[in-house]
RNA sequence: GCCCAGGUGGCGGAAUUGGUAGACGCAGCAGACUCAAAAUCUGCCAUUCGCAAGGAUGUGCUGGUUCGAUUCCAGUCCUGGGCACCA
């Protein structure tokens, strides 16, 4: 009898799905463990084979959970709202709701074809009106809260207003920008819209001007994906940063618990640190510093008010209040064409390009807090409005961007560490001893630090100062496909829909282009309008930031989730997931939870107890040549010294490197009248290996090779490919090689011509020795996700089984239990074939039997100066003197001592011998 | 530029705490079976010198620590991921 997978594995998947043996529920009498994916966004390319390898990762771990006796829930869904799908309706005129549907339907085929074990009765959908529905209403609740420093947690609004109402702004940690320091009494007499201002600064989710990329020809705002050299990638049109209203989250108030969390939680080191740098705490001084013929004065963040006395210059951020007013007449027509320029750049290239100096005086100059002295006041790129107070004081001689500034624009240089300071490059030091710097004169950079901040405070010019790098999280979009704000704008004052209105459902639409005004599309709709709705919607870390507190209890219409439900499934216990997410969905969600156990929704404060990454499956991904501003295609070997940008373009259009320009020319409109510039009469396009995804056209379809091979083989595969954790370029040849071990794993049982050879002999001990030696390295690597070399240890073990001739039931049985969770089709028809009730997948986890895996002697290698001579065979029991006389005795020993006396003999017991001479 | 990760045969990778580098698989070569092919099985397979026995070299590069370094330390080069509107 032949292995015959399609016949098998589609009978098995119906089974299963028919006896509904994915479905969980509620079990208190075991164990429970939550084994989590990472959701997709259901694109229209499908899923590639990148997708499935933290997914086939995650389901083996759960299977392998379930047969140890855990009650495991191992859920699945999508994250359908998104910029792809708008993209698409704007191309293609069809309604992303639409094409969502039918990206699900596809995907959903897709992962069921390899096999997994999710109970889809707990799908969940963001874009779905049942789930974006409990989306607002968490939106609503971060809108009615606040953030008490004192309390340390998130509090209904109602309890600031309540304090505002009884002492005023007395006391807060942070005070109100639209009105300082008001009374109970001012409080009680600030009209509607003045409160409304005050409380907007202290709402979760608040409304605020921020910056966006804005291209006029598209009468749009563009993602940053989608904006490539400062040009739109569709069209090549210009695009300047604008500021427009936007939703913020004020994730900065959790910026410490954020911090702290990660101390209680299993993420790499790696990761944490990401995280860490994202939030980017750092301690350091806000000092204020006077300008010349003005009223205003400059604050700037330093994190090193030791090297006060080394301000040579100031520098404000472009974008600073400050520049209009303080620039001179005679500077005037420089700072605009420089704040021209500044526009046309993103804060990418603002952060990357630092080779190339720029900047311009304002004419403006500040005094020095304790010396008087005038010090220029600058503008320049390098300094971001959104860090800090926006505004440096700059120290040349300490930092080596000032340093740089200060050289290219002759500005002289202050000399505060001696000899320490070469004059050719900064010397960022903290351990030099200070000159030059008054009342600090002869202390160490370090120790000086407190005492400058306590003179700086003490003078009243500044003041002990907690940074973080983070900024608060821009919640809108100027887009279709995402979930409707419940907010109505009132004469400038955003109320919220009550919550039995929700769902705000998203209406239909028939065009998909911005509003009059670069709004979304919903400013577009006569009756959103009318209805002073909020035309922006959330982007797509909203539903993602708490999907996996729906699979619990995903068909609740009273509440997002029962607490009693939340209560039993408590946190993620394993999260599989890509790093890309390091510092986005996964900071976000930690926020959304924090901000639900603060209110009480749930009963712990961090999603993710573990977090695996499962690498990145590159792609080799195809460009081609863009000449600036054109549409003319550039074939690779002729790009030259020609100004162009490289697009990706799909590689299913491309035969190896050669483009296929009819299919290009159709791909999209802006491509319809693309000229190309050929070499040999062919398209030549440039290749790259990078992240395999929807947006670089590189991706390679997994149903082909489930086809071809089957779904066990696909797992078994893509898990040997390489640890989890690593990137590695995708690669399908390697693939037969698994699918022969799945055949030879076959002929355990049947014989092409015999047909079933198993037997209920009884084994020997070497067949019982290969067995639990690979129950227990399996069981052991498959616990630490270490799957690679599980897939090795099931082919060394089916290469000894069958040089051992064995085919007996009970070591056949066992090892199907342990394969079961790779292979699960195979191992239940194989499981069945044996004659055993019930399902492979509830069997019992065997465990490894250590009587047959000991060893009574070993072959030690022998080195002599650390090089390997020889190796000999000695008892383990043997001790230190045992081993000397008999590496000694040893030929190959004596011929490399030469005579010589050894030194010393080195000698591990179970590892190795080494003769030193 | 900043943050993070990774560089081992022709290829994917393996190697408990620093202890036999290259498990397992792909590709390749030789052979068995076959009219032939497929499938299957056997052997070889880091580089280099050598008929062989055996020797030398070898885990991106340069140093260091150690009896012993793929593993630890310093520096350096390269590749990949992220950098706030892709999700």
């Amino acid at each position: 009898m032949e292995y015959d997978f399609r016949k098998i594995e589609s009978f098995w998947q119906q089974r299963w799905k028919d006896n509904r043996q994915y479905a969980v529920t509620q079990d208190p009498g075991k164990p429970k463990c939550y084994v989590l994916d990472m959701f997709p966004y259901p694109s229209g390319a499908g899923l590639h084979v990148g997708h499935p390898l933290g997914y086939i990762a995650s389901d083996i771990y759960s299977r392998f959970k379930r047969l140890q006796g855990f009650n495991v829930l191992h859920p699945m869904g999508f994250d359908s709202f998104g910029l792809p799908a708008e993209q698409y309706a704007i191309e293609t005129g069809q309604h992303p709701a639409e094409t969502t549907r039918n990206n699900i339907a596809t995907f959903k085929s897709q992962l069921d074809k390899i096999g997994f074990c999710y109970d889809w009765e707990r799908e969940v959908q963001t874009s779905d009106p049942a789930y974006y529905r409990w989306t607002q209403w968490i939106f609503l609740q971060l809108f009615n809260s606040w953030y008490n420093t004192d309390a340390n947690r998130a509090e209904p609004i109602q309890t600031l207003i309540d304090r505002l109402a009884a002492k005023g702004s007395e006391g807060l940690a942070r005070q109100p920008q639209t009105k300082a320091h008001f009374s109970a009494a001012e409080w009680s007499g600030f009209d509607a819209r003045t409160r409304e201002e005050i409380l907007m600064e202290y709402r979760l989710a608040y409304s605020a001007y921020g910056e966006v990329n804005w291209c006029e020809a598209l009468g749009t705002v563009l993602a940053n994906d989608e904006v490539v050299n400062g040009v739109s990638e569709r069209g090549g049109h210009p695009v300047v940063r604008k500021k427009m209203r936007q939703w913020y989250l004020r994730i900065t108030e959790y910026a410490d618990r954020l911090l702290e969390g990660l101390d209680k939680v299993s993420f790499s080191d790696a990761m944490k640190d990401m995280q860490r740098n994202w939030i980017g705490r750092s301690e350091g001084a806000e000092l204020s510093f006077g300008i010349q013929g003005h009223d205003k004065k400059i604050n700037v963040y330093t994190t090193r008010p030791d090297t006060i006395f080394g301000v040579d210059f100031l520098v404000l951020a472009p974008e600073h209040e400050l520049v209009q007013s303080i620039t001179t007449g005679a500077q005037r027509l420089a700072i605009d064409e420089y704040l021209a320029y500044v526009k046309s750049r993103s804060e990418r290239e603002r952060m990357s390009e630092v080779k190339q100096i720029t900047g311009c005086f304002t004419g403006a100059y500040a005094w020095h807090p304790f010396t008087g002295q005038p010090i220029p006041v600058w503008i320049a790129e390098y300094v971001l409005a959104g860090y800090g107070t926006g505004a440096i004081m700059a120290v040349p001689c300490g930092d080596q961007r000032d340093f740089g500034f200060a050289k290219h624009f002759n500005i002289p240089i202050t000399n505060i560490i001696g000899s320490a300071f070469s004059g050719e490059e900064a010397n960022p030091t903290k351990d030099a001893v200070l000159e030059q710097s008054g009342f600090l004169d002869g202390m160490l950079m370090k120790d000086a630090i407190p005492v400058a901040i306590q003179r700086i405070e003490a003078a009243g010019i500044g003041k002990r100062k907690v940074n973080y790098r983070m900024r608060d999280a821009g919640f809108s979009r100027q887009r279709y496909w995402g979930e409707p704000f419940p907010i109505t704008w009132n004469d400038g004052i955003a109320t919220p829909l009550p919550e039995t209105d929700l769902p705000l459902e998203l209406p239909f639409v028939e065009t998909y282009g911005p509003g009059p005004e670069g709004e979304g599309p919903l400013a577009n709709i006569p009756e959103w309008v009318d209805a002073k709705r909020e035309t922006s919607t959330m982007p797509g870390y909203a539903g993602s930031s708490w999907y996996f507190l729906r699979y619990m209890d995903p068909r609740n219409n009273e509440s997002f989730c029962d607490r009693k439900v939340s209560d039993y499934w408590g946190q993620v216990d394993v999260y599989v997931g890509g790093t890309e997410h390091a510092v986005g969905h996964l900071l976000y969600s930690r926020m959304w939870t924090k901000f639900l156990y603060d209110r009480g929704w749930i009963g712990f404060d961090e999603p993710f107890k573990k977090l695996v990454n499962q690498g990145m499956i590159q792609g080799s991904s195809r460009f081609v040549y863009r000449r600036k501003g054109t549409q003319a295609f550039i074939s690779h070997g002729l790009t030259g010294r020609e100004e162009v940008d490289a697009l990706h373009v799909d590689v299913n259009m491309v035969d190896g490197l050669e483009l296929n320009v009819e299919a290009f020319r159709r791909w999209k409109p802006d491509f319809a009248n693309a000229e190309f510039l050929l070499e040999d009469g062919k398209y030549i396009c440039g290749s790259e290996v990078e992240k395999m995804s929807k947006s670089k056209y590189n991706t390679v379809n997994p149903d082909d090779l489930v086809m071809k091979y089957g779904a066990d083989t696909f797992r078994m595969y893509e898990m040997f490919l390489g640890p989890i954790e690593a990137s590695k370029p995708w690669d399908t040849k390697g693939i037969e090689g698994v699918h022969r071990f799945m055949r030879k794993l076959w002929r355990l049982f049947y014989d092409e011509l015999k047909g079933a050879v198993w037997t209920r002999e009884t084994p020997t001990d070497a067949e019982w020795k290969v067995l639990h030696k690979a129950i227990k390295k399996i069981a052991q690597d498959t616990e630490q996700f270490s799957f690679n070399t599980a897939v090795s240890a099931f082919m060394v073990c089916v290469n000894e089984l069958s040089d051992l001739k064995c085919h007996k039931k009970e070591i056949l049985e066992n090892l199907l239990i342990i394969l079961a969770p790779y292979a699960p089709h195979i191992c239940e028809e194989l499981w069945n074939t044996l004659g055993q009730s019930g399902s492979v997948l509830d069997a019992a986890y065997p465990k490894a039997d250590e009587r047959y895996l000991v060893e009574t002697s070993k072959d030690y290698p022998v080195s002599v100066n650390g090089k390997l001579r020889a190796t000999m065979n000695i008892s383990l029991e043997a001790g230190q003197e045992e081993v000397e006389a008999l590496v000694l005795q040893n030929e190959i020993v004596q011929k490399w001592l030469d005579g010589k006396p050894h030194k010393k003999i080195i000698f591990v017991k179970n590892k190795m011998i080494n003769v030193v001479v």
